[in-house]
DNA sequence: CAATAAACATGCAGTCATGTATGTTTAAGC
DNA sequence: GCTTAAACATACATGACTGCATGTTTATTG
């Protein structure tokens, strides 16, 4: 019953991640052992190991099906429209993580099913710090941009105004998943982002 | 070379706190064994079972070690000045999480290098989400406070603000452990904190 | 149509972590 | 001064989980 067609050896392969993605965000990623996977769907751990290097390998490859560009999303021109780049770029991410199961799953899993450390699983952390990191310069690009069209004060200090965009951003998503009945991510994404911006031009603390 | 006196068998205790808050911190929770601890501790196994029941229970201890009650914190009297409690909490806790290398160790191995699952961890989940539920009724009475005070505006949606505050704090610090070079947390917390007020005055989205 | 290799399944060895049971020593209580 | 039990150390049994080696079958290719 192998040497399935290349169609199905695909549809093997989403499955195993579909259900890795399942179980890790349901036990964590250390609880989940590959046997658990294999189980769960119906396979056994030699398909795991022909489609995966590792464990590791097959995290990385679940957390690729949700990695996307940060151009793909910042859909309004930068040079043109910073702070509307920026307010689409957090309502849609908002947004997107309150009503898309998957990016919900493995947001979790990220952020709060998934440990950082010094071995195995530091390429994964040095992955993500550097997803982290390029957020933060393209953020930081937009503020200075803004600053420049005359849509924010000139002396606002654009270094503490990103920290607090993606204090926010990332506070938000987190805290909704860690609690999500403590309030309404999907029905609050626009006006919680919206909140943002006037202190960009009201906090005296945020200017040089 | 056993049957130490109750001062010496404390010490022994405290010693194996501080390894396990080391190690988890370096090598995260479930890749560091209890004779990890042990051996980097100069005892064996044995202690740890004598004072802890088993690593989840040594854990959380651990964690106590930080907890201190909302209370402690907020020195301000919330019924006069709310904002100045706010502000004071918000400044002590990332100053304190910027300077205090215990509290900064066990905030990251909570944030960062704990997995949150459904099985033998949730008790620690839990209590996670109990402390985070009070810290929430908590800011919410402030703002509800401040608003009785006409310190801020008579139709301020205190709900929203109250998340958009926990996201910043949150935010900061999560933020700031996954990335300590990106900003300077002990420098700029006054400003950051600063610039979280204006934004109730000035976002209409926050109003009702 | 034969050979190859893709796409898995199965089995095994080895390591490692946990929990517990049982030693051992000595501070404390009387 | 004797007993008890606190404060560990040691040893063992048990049960994963991983990685690899080796089947097995069938789509594909020339």
């Amino acid at each position: 019953m192998v040497r399935k067609t290349k169609a199905e050896a695909l549809a093997t392969r989403n499955l195993l991640l579909d259900t890795a993605e399942r179980l890790f965000f349901e036990r964590g990623v250390s609880k989940t052992s590959l046997a658990d996977i294999a189980k769960a769907a119906e396979m056994t751990r030699g398909a795991i190991y022909w489609h995966f290097k590792n464990k590791y390998d097959l995290l990385q490859a679940m957390m690729e099906r949700v990695r996307l560009p940060p151009e793909t999303l910042l859909e309004a021109p930068v040079e043109n429209a910073p702070l509307q780049a920026m307010r689409d770029y957090a309502v849609k991410m908002l947004r997107d993580t309150a009503t898309n199961p998957r990016r919900r799953r493995v947001l979790s899993i990220m952020m709060h099913r998934c440990e950082k450390n010094e071995d195995e699983a530091k390429a994964l952390t040095v992955r993500q710090q550097a997803a982290f990191i390029d957020c933060t310069s393209h953020i930081r690009l937009c503020m200075t941009t803004a600053v420049k069209l005359e849509l924010l004060p000139a002396n606002l200090d654009t270094d503490k105004a990103t920290t607090m965009y993606l204090a926010l951003l990332f506070g938000l998503i987190s805290n909704w998943l860690f609690l999500p009945d403590n309030f309404d991510l999907e029905a609050d994404a626009e006006a919680l982002t919206d909140a943002f911006f006037p202190m960009l031009h009201h906090s005296p603390s945020l200017l040089k």
